[in-house]
DNA sequence: ACCTGAACACCGTTCAAGT
DNA sequence: ACCTGAACACCGTTCAAGT
């Protein structure tokens, strides 16, 4: 009968580096760094862990693979910003908290996009955010090192959730719980030799991860426009 | 300093938290991340892999305690700036290229120090740096948000850095050998959707890491300054 | 071309048994 | 109190064999 005369959903049974990628989204979403393996993929996907490496060549390039998926994602979706003052500045804090936002729901990602360094996933941010650091009229031997520093500051703040969502996960704990021990822990340090930790264990417990790193960027915004007036 | 007359070293062959953490570096060190097993610590230990059990509760922990104790002499080093300036923006400079340096010759404290998350190592900087935003006179309530600013670029660079060790080393490749081949890469792309990239792969390939850092350090601590004059 | 699944060479961790 | 080492329950990856 007709072959394409309608739109038949790709046969199910066969695998592909697709259905693998999506299969391991999903996995690492509900189960974690530690919940990819090759058997619980297998499974899911009803074959053998042999049969994953025709698509794919390891587990280090599955995980950036899924990286990758997510923050095509993520710099493909429309920028959330006021049109009326859509401003690189405004841009590059939109992009920055997609980012953010995006490690939040797949913290996973974080850990995966460090891992990445100056593959697909990479390139994909530093794109969108490079367009905008000149269109913020920073001079040409300039926009590296803005670009490079926006960059490695969501890798460090992404890394750091990452590492939030493991623990969460493996020990069953709340993050504001987990806060509220650690600042009863630094409220616990020597004085003396501690005074900023000690200070800061109060707003340790009051903070707010996505704003604090909102006023990350922020600042890094002022130092190159800073730069670029000088 | 010396709290006794020159002890006896304790018995070498007694296994303690020390030697277990010392052992653990040299191998990190010698052997990259995955150079760690506890089958492997223990051959050199010369005990079985169960003895560790006893002093530690998990290698999740020992690569914590390993990464302290790199954190811990790089934080109580001298601070190395010229005594004539030194401001707290010079004293910031050289604990981040401390730690830079540190994460340069360890890269496994790289990934180590993000998954240590708000424990001993994290407080080490924090506090040190705290110290310093505090003497640029930032109001109280903007400290810690400078701070963590500083921090999490810190740890975003050291993370790229420890992918780049663990890279180098399972692909035995040469760094400047794969920033020309990513340099090479990133000419190949789309010049309509890639055009910040392609015109970046130049700087890419002459960049120089450490500079990189200083230069995103230094656009921070402009804008700590700047939000502080207004 | 694509898939199967047993097998290999590892892991971290536990625990009865020793000293 | 501290150490031993076999055993358990996993891993990623390979590969002869199938379709």
């Amino acid at each position: 009968m007709a072959k394409k005369a309608q739109s038949v959903p790709r046969r199910e049974k066969g695998l592909s580096r697709n259905r693998i990628i999506e299969a391991s989204i999903e996995l690492l979403d509900s189960s974690g760094e530690g919940g990819l393996t090759f058997r619980a993929l297998s499974e899911r996907l009803a074959t053998g862990p042999g049969a994953i490496y025709w698509h794919i060549a390891s587990k280090s390039e599955l995980l950036i693979a899924a990286c990758d998926a997510i923050v095509a994602r993520t710099m493909n979706a429309p920028v959330a910003t006021n049109k009326r003052e859509a401003t690189p500045q405004a841009i590059i804090r939109s992009l920055a908290l997609g980012m953010f936002d995006a490690i939040d729901a797949h913290p996973w990602v974080g850990s995966a996009l460090i891992r990445a360094e100056l593959q697909s996933p990479m390139v994909r941010i530093v794109e969108r955010i490079g367009q905008q650091v000149r269109a913020l009229g920073v001079p040409d031997e300039q926009q590296w090192e803005a670009v490079s520093a926006l960059f490695s500051y969501i890798l460090g703040v992404g890394g750091k959730n990452a590492a939030n969502g493991q623990l969460a996960r493996t020990r069953g704990i709340d993050r504001s719980e987990f806060l509220e021990a650690m600042s009863h822990v630094w409220l616990q340090l020597d004085p003396q030799e501690y005074p900023f930790v000690r200070s800061a264990a109060g707003q340790l417990r009051a903070h707010d991860d996505r704003m604090d790193f909102l006023a990350g960027i922020n600042l890094i915004l002022k130092g190159i426009e800073s730069s670029r007036r000088r």
